[in-house]
DNA sequence: GTTGTTGGCCAACGCTTGTTGACTTCACCG
DNA sequence: CGGTGAAGTCAACAAGCGTTGGCCAACAAC
């Protein structure tokens, strides 16, 4: 029943408004740090709308961080291509949208944000790894996977290690992607 | 002056009992969910007697997550063998001392504890690396080291992803081993 | 022109937090 | 015995939090 139309009313506006500096504050701050009063001050509006829109805090923080990792098809790639690509997609989703951000610094002390985290992986990379490698194995690869994505992400976006944070894309693929492949594609023996 | 008695008076066992007890909360709940009313309740004391003994809640965090990896000399042992054996060396001091989960939870919201962590790796790690390595590189395979460790930890021990968690420490280090000893004594063309 | 409806603001609530200062207890030393 | 100082208790503070309910202004419908 809703128009096709771009911008329909201003609420729909003001909750974009809302849900984008939640993003901002939740990526910046982490869940508790975050405050809906600090957030409703970056829209430009008064904290009620905030609940009035999303409810509560939880609900909020859940619509701010709902995420695609979009993943590419990989199986049809050479197997030595396939960390590679893989790796310099997760820095293009980490780099585009804040969401992934936001979810990685909420996840470690909000557990409902670590259920969503775990889901994230469980969910979206498991069955893309179903079509490179024996099925049984992909839930132990994804975590795999997980382990070093999330890992360099922390690194460079969350704690910014110097050296780590230097890395040009081109050399943080040359480091991470045959990690990546072997991950993905290679055996418990080596 | 100290005497050598095993407990010279009440306050020195105060504080060890308050610093177990901040280490245990900052490890199970990070840095702003801790709270010092918690951390004295464990402790079976007054919230007062926290201040008193450490100043602010900060100088608290600070003498709780002091730490020391303790690296092991890697520069006799044969090249294939510095990864599998820094990894187990790694999980032995994880799961033996809280202060590193209470240091990598807290780190993710709070900016002296990230400080803190940045210190770990340059000072402790970077060092022992170029004993193994051009030293020139040692930063950045420090941080490459730091990536796949702590994405581990934080997968394995405070994400509690089910298929890390299931990880046999064998298993582990057998995947992993082979990921540090390239960040450590790899070259950019594999 | 009245009447709803919708988007927004304001003031306040109950609660928890870190932190403070004054008070008590008590062991030890002269 | 008295007193001195450390160890511990208690009650309270100011500030900040999530959350609530009532009020206002605009605007469309009838």
């Amino acid at each position: 029943m809703s128009q096709a139309a771009p911008e329909k009313r201003s609420a729909d506006r003001t909750r974009g408004v809302i849900l984008a500096a939640a993003r901002e504050r939740f990526a910046a701050d982490g869940y508790e740090r975050a405050t809906i009063r600090a957030i409703a001050a970056d829209a430009a509006i008064d904290p009620a709308m905030v609940m009035r829109y999303f409810g509560n805090k939880e609900k909020l923080f859940a619509a701010a961080a709902e995420f695609d990792l979009r993943l590419p098809d990989l199986s049809r790639l050479p197997r030595e291509e396939v960390g590679p690509a893989l790796t310099n997609h997760f820095l293009d989703r980490w780099e585009d949208d804040e969401s992934l951000k936001a979810l990685l610094r909420a996840s470690v002390t909000n557990e409902a944000a670590a259920d969503r985290m775990r889901q994230l992986f469980a969910d979206q990379l498991g069955p893309v790894i179903m079509t490179l490698a024996d099925p049984a194995t992909a839930g132990t690869r994804a975590g795999l996977v997980a382990s070093q994505a999330l890992g360099f992400a922390l690194c460079r976006y969350v704690l910014a290690l110097p050296p780590v944070a230097a890395l040009s894309r081109e050399e943080a693929i040359a480091w991470l992607g045959p990690t990546i492949t072997r991950y993905l594609t290679g055996s418990l023996a080596d």
